[in-house]
DNA sequence: GCCAACGTTGGC
DNA sequence: GCCAACGTTGGC
């Protein structure tokens, strides 16, 4: 099965990059997606071996900040089942699970982020989901031409 | 099954 | 803090 890219947010003030890299192993479950779009891709789409755009939402300068590897595709968000979690859903039923996660690890923190100014102002980024209008998805598709883009944007001086 | 009300996201 | 866009809920 090939790679495939993805992007995924985050706000810092409650997991950024930072906390990312401070992890046992640089890794971490991807826990608390209640979005059922999100949660298909989760489940369905996302491999072990994919690649990850790690990106900062909801805060002062909104960017990519890094990558990431996934390390075990979609599997149950058991934090679903634990009533002492912020992530509880009581409707969700441990022999058939409502939510997933996966687990990705620290690939590379970028020394310069990559603004959303920036992306916008890339014409190759244009059809990018993260750029299009209302566009909300926190688990997102992205193809290897943008990623690589990005990836070469994190590196431009 | 429609749709108004409500809650959340997230850029600015 | 504002507000537009979107997703979910629940009455009918």
């Amino acid at each position: 099965m090939a790679v495939k890219y993805w992007l995924m947010k985050t706000e810092p003030t409650t997991y950024s990059i930072d906390d990312l890299a401070r992890e046992k192993d640089q890794t971490t479950c991807w826990e608390g997606v209640r979005n059922y779009q999100a949660r298909n891709t989760l489940r369905d789409d996302i491999q072990e071996g994919d690649r990850v755009l790690f990106y900062h939402s909801a805060c002062k300068e909104p960017a990519v900040v890094g990558t990431a590897v996934v390390t075990r595709g979609g599997y149950p968000d058991s934090h679903a089942f634990d009533r002492r979690s912020k992530y509880y859903d009581k409707k969700s039923d441990p022999e058939n699970p409502t939510w997933f996660m996966v687990d990705i690890k620290l690939d590379q923190k970028f020394e310069k982020p990559v603004t959303l100014a920036q992306l916008r102002d890339r014409s190759a980024l244009k059809g990018m989901v993260l750029l299009q209008k209302g566009s909300r998805l926190s688990v997102q598709g992205v193809k290897k031409k943008e990623f690589d883009t990005i990836v070469k944007m994190a590196s431009a001086t």
